[in-house]
DNA sequence: CGGATCGTACGATAGGCATCGTAGTACGGT
DNA sequence: ACCGTACTACGATGCCTATCGTACGATCCG
């Protein structure tokens, strides 16, 4: 079998169930700039990535604790492969416990940076 | 002619332009649970109410500061009528700038109430 | 005018949080 | 074993905010 995926890795992360997730609780996490904007790069992608794919205009352990706000909020998945972790968009939760919710998300976002020349 | 409008009454308050709305600023205002409430009951009724008509957990004076940070972040807006302040839903001005995310979010949180219990 | 109702203003308080820097851990490669 | 990379943990800091109580302003009714 062609091994594309390199191993969990042992340390786990602790991710709400989905039954867990609050809607409260996304909503705070997707209104900090920082973390919309992350989500957005998460969106159009549509693959995982690395923490420090991300170009964000903070520092290493400010970038830390939002993937561990969007995290525990139940927004992305976060798995190691070795010395990177991986942030993947927990789209099919999000969708089953609020259906559409995400899309009209990422379309009021892209529409609010072409309006505003932010991104 | 029926004047069914009291007429506005003197003082005036300060609302955001419709282009002045952020949506990071919208989602921050819905990620209170006393605000999320306050907005749901809105929407249900589809009438302008008065604070006082609200039944929330909280004192006068927090409820006059969650009103005003849902008419200074473009969610709710706010006139006076004699010594009652009415509240509106921006239902056109909010889905003129982020089309059908009212209305997911009124269904995600209807949703996890129904699954929860919770109103 | 006097009183009642509705909402505001202001100050205090306590907790949350976005940010940083530094020191440290985990893993992979040489 | 050693080093480099990727990310974390911890503590500090300063700001924001949800909450309250009390005192006040605005409006209406009699």
């Amino acid at each position: 079998m062609t091994t594309a995926a390199p191993a969990p890795s042992s340390r786990a992360l602790p991710h709400p169930a989905r039954e867990e997730i609050r809607l409260e609780g996304v909503l705070h996490a997707l209104s900090d700039p920082v973390r919309l904007r992350i989500v957005r790069e998460l969106a159009a992608e549509d693959v995982e990535l690395t923490c420090s794919q991300f170009d964000l205009p903070v520092t290493k352990s400010t970038t830390t604790h939002h993937f561990r706000v969007l995290r525990e909020s139940g927004v992305i998945r976060q798995t190691y492969e070795g010395t990177a972790k991986m942030n993947g968009l927990r789209r099919s939760d999000l969708d089953d416990l609020f259906p559409g919710l995400l899309g009209c998300l990422l379309t009021a976002a892209a529409h609010q940076s072409l309006r505003q020349g932010t991104g």
